[in-house]
DNA sequence: TGAATAAGCATGAACATTCATTCTTTTAAA
DNA sequence: TTTAAAAGAATGAATGTTCATGCTTATTCA
């Protein structure tokens, strides 16, 4: 009796797993570099040392250094919006869906504090290729939306939903980076009363 | 009749003044481009260029790299703060003082948007030293004083003073960024509400 | 007062180092 | 045995820093 080999799911060969396993490698590596030092700060051949690869080797799967920080931003840029995205049901009234999406932000804040540290830095911008800038929009869709509706569902002075939008963002940064300056200690009460902080100022919105 | 020498102040000598107003074309120059592509991103050579000086004369007044950022850093530091405390009388109510803070937020803000973003640029930075790093306190004195007397104020399992800071101070920069990489438009009449907005999460510490 | 001299500053080409990228050699899978 | 991948030394461009030179300002002295 012999097993019926599958078709679209290659066992991959040794080679190719240990490929993926490099560029992983490589991946994290770079991450961790460009999170803590930015993208000129970061040497490759650094980021090679790191991975535990020779620097040629990088340049086998990624053509330039810009290559590298992009493609480290578009995984960096996924998880956040796999994790945004989970159980969210845009449907549902804006009460639920914001803490849906509160719950979501800090499970990835606190889980890859990494990667929000890197997706936060300010001197992306000039080398992210066009792929890279539109993820931008999709991963905010849930905030979006919530804004959009308290927006809509109060006074027509309101402020724009993009406005509260980026100063929601913002506390949120703005908490996480004085953690991590030391600056003061978020545990998980903080995180529920700023929160609670956050949802009054979508809510002031519908109820001036 | 003549004039009286004044002594404590000795008229700067030509040279004096011109090596006074090379520091400023050197400092003004470094800001700019600094705050654009960050310190590993700018070349002295470049920012020789912009002061319109040699990159030699750097080197006569900024014994490193380093040294210029730091000085850099320290210049627009100094001048938030004296932004912020203009006008400010920390025995005041809660209320008036936050206007004023905000107001003298929002002016150094508009009127010095390089400066802005070079301060919100250069966080955890490993190259600031510990005098750049010590002025950080005094010039959210206060900010800190409104959070702090909120926090009394109201009950005791209120947010921490220095989290409830943090997140107004987020909002803030989050709204500006917004501005800056154009996904909202931010006004005269935005920056009101966004103050209503701000305000509120202070006041909902004392009354919860 | 004004020419002559000294002192110090500014310059930018040159130097040394760092770093992105290439390339030859070595290693290992197929 | 063939072929492809990995390694890391080599390469050349970029960049922080220095320094010999020329120039400007201040001072001296006729």
């Amino acid at each position: 009796m012999t097993s019926v080999p599958p078709i679209d799911k290659p066992i991959p060969s040794r080679r190719e797993s240990a490929a993926q396993d490099k560029i992983t490698r490589i991946l994290n590596a770079a991450l961790e570099l460009f999170a803590e030092r930015g993208f000129h700060g970061t040497a490759v051949p650094e980021v090679a040392k790191r991975a535990g690869v020779g620097a040629g080797t990088i340049y086998r799967y990624f053509e330039h250094k810009e290559d590298l920080v992009n493609a480290v931003f578009r995984s960096s840029k996924s998880k956040l919006k796999s994790y945004l995205l989970e159980s969210v049901n845009l449907e549902s009234d804006i009460k639920p869906l914001f803490h849906q999406f509160w719950q979501n932000l800090v499970k990835f804040a606190l889980e890859n504090p990494i990667d929000f540290r890197f997706l936060e830095l300010q001197d992306h911008i000039p080398y992210l290729d066009t792929e890279s800038k539109n993820t931008e929009l999709e991963v905010l869709a849930p905030i979006w939306v919530i804004c959009m509706r308290s927006q809509r569902q109060g006074a027509s002075d309101n402020l724009s939903a993009e406005a509260l939008m980026a100063m929601i963002w913002g506390a949120f940064v703005g908490l996480m980076k004085a953690h991590v300056l030391g600056y003061t200690t978020v545990n998980e009460d903080t995180l529920k009363k700023a929160e609670e902080i956050c949802w009054q100022m979508i809510n002031s919105q519908v109820h001036q």
